[in-house]
DNA sequence: GTTAGCACTCTCGCGGTGAGAGTGCTAGCG
DNA sequence: CGCTAGCACTCTCACCGCGAGAGTGCTAAC
């Protein structure tokens, strides 16, 4: 294709390409010159923008549907935008605090829920939230409840309120009270550790000792090494799919098909939403950036949440390229900040002291 | 509209209108005059067929899309076709392997996610399962780990292997060990009773005895009664809305979305479902006999699942009226089965002896 | 450099049309 | 009296052509 003229555009051109994003983000239809002519700042003539927006498909930010149609951004002109051009609104005060209200407090994974819902419904996209691997988490207490016979039920909390729970067959009945001793002595030894380092721990502890290990540690080391792993694979909370049905981008069954297959694959998503959880602000992929956006045409705006230096997960919102990126990088930033600090707000009594 | 000519039909009435029936659930096109007479069993010319469907219609049972269509069943017809026409298709042997193989164990609500997605792949339709409301749930054990300052979580774990868990906050801060020996005592005082029985008792004994209780025991029941207040509401577990994007039936966008807003509203979705709850068997649903099926043309197959004689909440199947109910109904039955059955079998220690 | 004018192109909606499918009815047959 | 062949009628649907409208690209003039 026509290579991009990187950072070649006049001041008049960058106004010109403004002006359609913006006009193609409201009307989701191709802009013509006329109309950025009507509509625009400088008062120029169709003709002398149709020339500036001949260049502009000629270096790769515009393109038309067929010809004597009007134009639309390409993603490397939204890139451009997010960049260097857009004057991001701040999230009105009413919003935030309407968010910071529903976030207040709960179990963590109550909060999951409602931010996604919160993404969703603020945004008019769809919203997801990826929630820690649990092996990631630092463990705050773990409890064995017998069940039947060999069974036992093994539950995990994590520092930051996320429960896991997993039934674990073990090798001869326990008696209740020494499943409690054990998840006593479990949760004194190990709190503070994330689940992954515990592991590794146990793991070469049994190694070195495996000789003396009298028949309680046995059982004790045993029990431990099935609970704490618990949760290897994050898990996705989507909400608001239904408001994708009603851009117009999605106005014909098989896009809403090819859609659904692709947010099927929930490990894909995740893998995708977690580029977005290294380097602390917002990121937005669009276009190429990967399978899923360019598939479909679809931009993802995702940022990190994270309790004190420990990112957890990363959550953010889906929709068509075409979205107010000016209005939503600002609330995705929010409710990123705004869901860290209710998990930390809400656990913070024993800061997650690392080893 | 016509009256329905109850039980009236003739034995050549019926065995047309089956026909009709099973064709247009495999072709999803109007049902011809023609093709009955081809590949029906007796034969009869179109003709004949013609003048039988005129009145099938009359009755109740066909109706034409248009003048010079072919013919369609109506919700009546459905409704007759299981009751009285329809030969059950057994669940093939390897299919029944493949569910109890993945159905085996697990947490509960690993294995509310699993039936979900085996109702939804072998039917091909989308799979609900509607969890319990922790209310009605025989409790197993209760936890509070403490959290943060005067926050404690509450972690309530039913009999049958259901967890739910809550923040709640204290008036005063609790030392570790006090809110242990609660858990234990509420444990064993409480085991075996449904969380709604707890609530009533406590609410009883804290007014009979508020004069005379001492600060532990305050404290005691003050936790119990907001932590056993977890879970109001059940929850619903929707696998394979894409499914039916690939039916005709849906192949225009008004309708999915309309589909979807239907199943936003999750509480009348419980409502639905939960209709099916009593009297063991399989229900259907069909057109007029609730808002949802009427507004989409959409039928719900469902049953309860339960752990002894105690119906937990309800599993089942929703899709297009037209669906291959000779081969999802004993699908549905099998899942409920073997769905109580796993629950049973994964919790079966004690069995939950009622007070 | 800017603009007005103009020819050109492409889409989209509209009405007409003909093929095809299926029915309802009637007359004739066993 | 039930069944069937035949036929006219109706309705849908895909196709075609056409004209309006929108938007562009180019050129010539300011």
């Amino acid at each position: 294709m026509a290579d991009v003229k990187q950072g070649k555009l006049s001041a008049r051109d960058r106004e010109i390409l403004k002006d359609v994003i913006l006009t193609y983000i409201l009307s989701a239809e191709p802009v013509s010159s006329r109309s950025v002519s009507k509509h625009g700042k400088l008062g120029l003539s169709a003709a002398s923008i149709r020339n500036v927006m001949a260049d502009l498909e000629e270096w790769g930010y515009l393109r038309q549907p067929h010809t004597s149609a009007g134009r639309v951004p390409t993603a490397v002109a939204y890139h451009l935008f997010i960049g260097s051009m857009m004057e991001a609104r701040a999230v009105p005060a009413k919003e935030r605090l309407y968010i910071q209200e529903n976030l207040k407090a709960g179990g963590a994974d109550e909060l999951m829920g409602t931010a996604s819902h919160l993404l969703s419904e603020l945004s008019s996209q769809m919203g997801i939230v990826v929630t820690p691997a649990m092996g990631e988490t630092v463990l705050k207490a773990v409890d064995f409840i017998p069940v039947s016979g060999r069974k036992v039920l093994c539950i995990v909390v994590s520092s930051t309120g996320f429960i896991d729970n997993k039934v674990i067959e073990t090798e001869e009945e326990i008696p209740r009270e020494e499943l409690v001793r054990i998840s006593n002595y479990l949760t004194d030894s190990f709190c503070g550790q994330t689940l992954r380092e515990i592991r590794e721990r146990l793991l070469r502890q049994m190694n070195e000792e495996r000789a003396q290990m009298d028949r309680v540690l046995a059982r004790t080391i045993e029990l431990a090494r099935s609970g704490f792993s618990v949760g290897e694979t994050p898990g996705v909370v989507v909400d608001g799919a239904s408001m994708l049905l009603a851009k117009p981008e999605l106005s014909d069954v098989q896009r809403v098909r090819r859609m659904f297959d692709a947010f099927a694959d929930k490990a894909r998503l995740v893998k995708i939403l977690n580029q977005c959880i290294q380097g602390g602000g917002v990121r937005v992929l669009i276009g190429e950036d990967s399978e899923l956006t360019s598939e479909l045409d679809f931009s993802v705006v995702a940022t990190a949440y994270a309790v004190g230096d420990r990112p957890l997960g990363t959550l953010g919102i889906v929709g068509p390229s075409r979205m107010d990126y000016e209005k939503v990088i600002p609330l995705v930033s929010c409710l990123g900040e705004t869901l860290s600090q209710a998990l930390a707000e809400a656990f913070s009594g024993e800061p997650p002291e690392r080893r």
